[in-house]
RNA sequence: GGCCCGUUCGUCUAGCUGGCCCAGGACGCUAGGUUUUCAUCCUAGAAAUCAGGGGUUCGAAUCCCCUACGGGCUACCA
């Protein structure tokens, strides 16, 4: 029988997760999902230096509002819980003991002081230090020191940490499902410590050991751990568990839009667009960083933008739901080179999803915005305006710029709108056009719109003519939607109003 | 420096088992049309000598080799 597929999202709490890492775990995500297996979120916090206060609450918080769903975590519980490294702190040192009993691991006692001037020295020769087979026996450690002294040194508390004992030359072979077979001898790898002399163990250690605990069937990561896949692969089976190591899948890295170098946390809002799904306060520095939510994405659109980032469906195909992303995916149609992500289709992305959304789900957005400018309507009337404008904007948070006329009445004429549109006998066309709008009973956009085009036709004056000037006294400039549908929803005494404060005052700029 | 991975329009990409590709789609851009304006929408167009070179083959974007370039890793970080 097929394993069952489990996968996991394995964050260290650095830090706020940028759209790189919601990539990857969308992805982890889709791959469970469509093999009706488990999605588990666990915390790598191995490192007690760099955590970062409120990382981890920013890490589920930014899946939760991107949808993606876990079905065993650290902040749900599970059967294997815990899912925090550090509350499992106590079992991984029974596995590097283990290895070393075995002879595939041993203790070093060189400090880091030490190592400082290794790597000096080999610099000065313009060489790299690797602590590795060519040289581990001149270092301070358990294979190049007699047991006794060994002994003595960790009774009498010295520390140390554990180190793999990778083997001279060996070829390890690492299948990914992505790039294919990956060969490396292992005199290029170094003997990597497993375990640190602070009681918890390095990444590669905790993560070969909890995904082994946790029965992951799929290793789904970013390109930067293929080249420390073989250790792992080399870890497995030291500790003898090839059997059930899972299966590999690298996937390429989000590049800059500027072309060079992997984005990164550091990027902050540099990069003119943001990099986290939501906003965070650096709680150090105080420094704020904007995130896709706060800038008024759907999360569904930002989903959409990352999905196709490095994977395709084979189809024309660009707009998914969840759903469909679920049925569609395939690790095989991942790409194997970088992308950058682009902007300007994040928008158009957006303004797709805008369009999708109920009329009801962007009011309630835009009322906001209302709210915060004093600004008092009935509902219906919005839900009108949102219906009027969705189409001209990407985002909700534009709508205002193009639908303020329909809140409060101008006070100032556009200048190059004046100068385009507005011509000697505007004034007399747009006080003869109020009176018809005035004296007509049935104020529906349609039927305003049948009553002065009749009239204007009659009078064969140009419809272009009247109705750019007429909308310049009614919004004050020369863009937004059909004006019919502004005058019917304005009503009559407002329009009065504002056509005869339009025309004093563009008369009085005229006469001048 | 060493090792590993990659390289198709500005960007995301199709192309995987060689001929249907003098390379298709999308965003963006340009032009035209629709419209009372702007936007939407529709139509058209420009845009990749498939990184470069060498093979293999009747035939290569697709297979092989080399070079260049880009990226990743090279911590008692993940």
């Amino acid at each position: 029988m097929e394993k069952k597929v489990r996968v996991r999202f394995a964050p260290s709490p650095t830090g706020p997760l940028h759209i790189g890492g919601v990539r990857t775990a969308l992805y982890n995500y889709l791959f469970a999902k469509k093999y009706k297996g488990d999605f588990i979120l666990r915390i790598e916090d191995t490192d007690q230096s760099r955590l970062v206060v409120g990382a981890e609450e920013y890490i589920i918080e930014s899946l939760e509002w991107c949808g993606i769903k876990f079905d065993e975590g650290v902040h749900i519980g599970g059967q294997y819980a815990p899912y925090r490294q550090s509350e499992r702190k106590d079992i991984y040192k029974q596995y590097a003991d283990y290895l070393i009993e075995k002879g595939n691991a041993y203790y070093a006692f060189d400090t880091s002081e030490d190592l400082g001037i290794k790597k000096k020295e080999y610099e000065s020769r313009k060489q790299t230090f690797q602590y590795s087979s060519a040289n581990r026996m001149t270092m301070n450690n358990s294979l190049a020191i007699n047991d006794t002294e060994v002994k003595q040194k960790i009774n009498n508390g010295e520390p140390y940490v554990i180190r793999i004992k990778i083997p001279e030359k060996e070829t390890v072979e690492v299948n990914d499902l992505i790039r294919g077979k990956v060969i490396v001898n292992s005199s290029q790898l170094d003997d990597k410590v497993l375990f640190k002399s602070d009681g918890f163990p390095t990444y590669h250690l905790a993560n070969v050991v909890d995904d082994y605990l946790m029965k992951i069937s799929h290793v789904i990561r970013g390109e930067e751990w293929l080249p420390s896949a073989p250790l792992h692969v080399l870890l497995y089976r030291y500790l003898d568990w090839e059997n059930e190591m899972p299966l590999f899948a690298h996937l390429p890295l989000l590049l800059k839009p500027e072309g060079n170098g992997k984005l990164s946390k550091r990027d902050g809002d540099k990069l003119g667009f943001p990099v986290f799904p939501l906003k965070w306060t650096d709680p150090k520095t105080n420094e704020i960083s904007s995130g896709y939510r706060e800038s008024g994405y759907f999360s569904e659109a930002v989903i959409n933008i990352l999905a196709l980032l490095g994977w395709n469906p084979g189809t024309e195909q660009e707009i998914f739901s969840m759903e469909e992303l679920i049925n569609a995916f395939s690790l095989e149609r991942v790409g194997k080179s970088g992308s950058k992500f682009d902007p300007e289709k994040a928008k158009w992305f957006n303004h797709q999803y805008l369009l999708k959304k109920s009329d009801d789900e962007i009011v309630n957005i835009f009322a906001k915005t209302l709210e915060e400018k004093d600004i008092k309507a009935e509902y219906k009337y919005i839900l009108n305006v949102c219906r009027l404008v969705k189409e001209r904007v990407n985002f909700v948070s534009e709508i205002w710029a193009q639908s303020y006329f329909f809140f409060e009445a101008p006070k100032i004429f556009n200048e190059k709108a004046l100068k385009d549109k507005w011509k000697e006998n505007s004034s007399q066309l747009v006080a003869e056009v109020k009176e018809i709008i005035c004296n007509t009973e049935n104020f529906t956009a349609a039927h305003l719109k049948e009553t002065v085009s009749n009239y204007i036709l009659e009078k064969k004056y140009g419809m272009g003519q009247v109705m750019n000037a007429l909308r310049i006294c009614i919004i004050g400039t020369s863009i937004g939607p059909d004006l019919f549908e502004i005058i019917s929803m304005l009503g009559k005494e407002e329009i009065e109003r504002r056509i005869n404060f339009a025309l004093q005052t563009v008369n009085a700029k005229f006469i001048k």
